[in-house]
DNA sequence: TAAAACTACTTGCTTTTTGCAAGTGTAAAT
DNA sequence: ATTTACACTTGCAAAAAGCAAGTAGTTTTA
């Protein structure tokens, strides 16, 4: 996915010239809900990304500012990959799809606790969350 | 687009299922936003989406339940395109999308009292909107 | 009432993006 | 020293997007 010439300055077109795909949505859920932070924990998502098109997202995000890449300490073959605060203000709207989809797609995996902990109390699970992940940022 | 097997059933997933491309939201957006109602129209939008994704788009957001198609009675040669309720939930998910793009993205343009007002009420724009809308479903 | 214009598509073709399999280069473990 | 792990890159076939032109009913206009 080559870099393109904005469509328009709608908002909601801003978002998609980002997020119109099947795929980076799917990277930025795996980070905020699922704890992944590298390259190889990604690949093994149920979806099965394919090596090129994953390389192409995270780049992207990267020049983004939605995620950063950083050399893991511990271990220098490996990069991190974290959400930045603009990432982690995706929240809301991942929020909104899990509530949407649940209510509407009856096949969905069904973690009934957690959907209805968003529907009862949105704010209090957007902090709680957004808190959590704001303190890796901080930690690192 | 032709329909294909789930990858998963994540509900975030899910949603990437229908909305997991450039045009998809943006007809939505038009309808919930723009008043829109009609193949025209939509094709007439800032961002010019080819005749033929539309009707690829239209017809898959109808199969989903998102969108209904009926005759406009005053003008046979005319369909009226609508949201289902499914369509009008989709409305928190939007107004996420515009709350970040307006955050982030400088370029938007900036009808501030707008971008203000779902800022600061959204529970109330939510439910000015959707029950907008829910009356159009209702009239017709 | 015949011709032109409108509306909602469909078709054919080129370009771009995706998906898959295999390969590369560096770091870590044995 | 050699194998294994990890993060990509490359090449190619298949799918989707984008563009221009065509079609088929419906209204409007002359």
């Amino acid at each position: 996915m080559k870099k393109t010439k904005k469509k328009s300055n709608c908002p909601i077109n801003s978002a998609l010239e980002v997020f119109g795909d099947k795929w980076t949505f799917l990277i930025v859920r795996d980070i905020m809900f699922n704890g992944k932070h590298y390259y190889g924990e990604f690949l093994n998502a149920e979806e099965k990304i394919s090596t090129n098109i994953l390389a192409d997202r995270l780049s992207l995000l990267e020049q983004s500012g939605i995620i950063t890449k950083t050399k893991d300490n511990n271990h220098k073959s490996k990069f991190v990959y974290r959400l930045t605060q603009k990432g982690i203000d995706l929240l809301p709207i991942l929020l909104e799809f899990i509530v949407w989809s649940s209510k509407y797609d009856k096949d969905v995996d069904e973690d009934n606790t957690f959907f209805e902990s968003i529907r009862k109390d949105k704010i209090k699970m957007l902090d709680e969350i957004s808190n959590k992940l704001k303190n890796e940022l901080i930690e690192h």
